[in-house]
DNA sequence: CGGATTCTTGACTCCTTTCAAATATAGTGG
DNA sequence: CCACTATATTTGAAAGGAGTCAAGAATCCG
């Protein structure tokens, strides 16, 4: 124990916005630093996140956006007859909550895979400020639209593509997530179970197993267990199309 | 012929966001007379688009969203290797080219199913305004928020749903969109092909087409080529849940 | 009116699911 | 730190649902 107390707590530790590297990633981009200065106002505070716990939950009235700092996310949402969809895998610099804006409640739960810590953004305070700051509201529009066009991109996997198929692309994805964030691209753990990426791409739990075994066999990659290892991954982007 | 002009062109006969019917579904809402006034200086134009006719194409530059007055539109995404996807179909009051903020261009394909008319938004105009006008930034946000929800729910539909399951909901959701427009929620006729359904709900035309004939041999409801009569509309909606 | 498109239906195939069992891994408490 | 239990993963075999291929019928539209 210390004597003299040292700021351990996350409050202690916070980086403002202008001092992120997720900065390039995260909401602001591209602004002077006058407007950074201003916008480093915009995080209200950090919050910690242990693996397997909400960070908000459906029906929960909407407040803030959440930008991950460190950590993996899944959302998910739950139908009324108790269908569950996993709708997305969220990293560092990503954005969450954008779903509660509509009716002023969260449409889906958000949970941690891994012990995680997020920036929370008063949503008010993000509308005040964009009010001014051109960039930031462009910015802003920028994250939703793409989030459309994401969500877009797995209504055609979904629709179209097969199991092996979708695990490609799944991995793919993952892949070039990982590496524009400095991590390899061609090695990695997976923070989900067999089952969440299921649910993610539309198969069973089984399919996915004998999916990634079967790409395995390809000699496209290897896994064990959680641990991916990406050999080819030319071929394996060639997997995402049909006819391989 | 008129021997004296009579405006009967699409610019004669514009009606101001202030008097337009459809206000309530699209974008103004809640506004006072005043802001509304200023509302009404965003609509650039309208513009037709004939049955079949894109109102913009994947790649174009971003420049405006549209909302729809009259008529009826698919969008959909085509992928690089070819996959086509129908994202949705949207119809009166419904705001379409949301996807083109994020990269500048347009990310689908929207094409009128029948002879159609748009409010063409300048995006540049909106923002501006939306920066001026809280209401209308908040409910231009909740439009984009709105979106990403339904997006979600098609992923669930995708992900999570059989056949018969999908086409109940998409006709459900039909018969909803329908009914809060004024029109039959147990009678219409839909605009666009089986194999247009049926890519929107990641199926075949052959399956949508049985699907449908399984549907009407039910009871639930009556099909004659593109009309639907809706029988047992509760009915239908519990034909969306599992073991029915 | 007539070619082209769209829709329906049947038969068969194939991919994914289901069911089941064995194995491996991770988390927990002694 | 190890044992133990719950969880997660792999794999096989069989079943089922949607896809494919094909042909005929209906409808649309110029």
């Amino acid at each position: 124990m210390n004597s003299v107390s040292i700021p351990i707590t996350t409050q202690g530790l916070q980086v403002a916005c202008s001092a992120c590297n997720l900065r390039e990633l995260c909401m602001p981009v591209g602004l002077s630093d006058d407007e950074l200065e201003r916008v480093d106002t915009l995080i209200g505070a950090r919050r910690k996140v242990a693996r397997g716990m909400p960070l908000y939950l459906s029906g929960e009235p909407f407040q803030s956006l959440y930008a991950i700092r460190t950590g993996f996310f899944k959302t998910e949402v739950i139908s009324e007859d108790g269908r569950e969809q996993v709708t997305g895998f969220q990293m560092a610099g990503e954005l969450m909550g954008l779903d509660g804006i509509g009716t002023g409640n969260h449409n889906c739960d958000a949970r941690a895979l891994e012990d995680s810590e997020v920036c929370v953004i008063p949503f008010n305070r993000l509308s005040e400020l964009s009010r001014e700051i051109d960039t930031l509201q462009h910015h802003f529009h920028k994250v939703m639209s793409r989030e459309i066009v994401r969500d877009q991109a797995v209504m055609m996997l979904l629709g179209t593509m097969r199991a092996e198929e979708r695990l490609a692309a799944f991995l793919v994805n993952l892949s070039q997530r990982f590496a524009s964030r400095g991590y390899s691209a061609t090695e990695f753990n997976l923070r989900m179970t067999r089952e969440e990426i299921g649910s993610y791409l539309g198969l069973k739990l089984e399919t996915v197993s004998r999916g990634l075994s079967r790409l395995q066999d390809e000699g496209l990659l290897s896994v064990s267990n959680k641990n991916i290892r990406i050999h080819k991954l030319d071929d394996l982007k060639k997997a995402m199309s049909p006819r391989c």
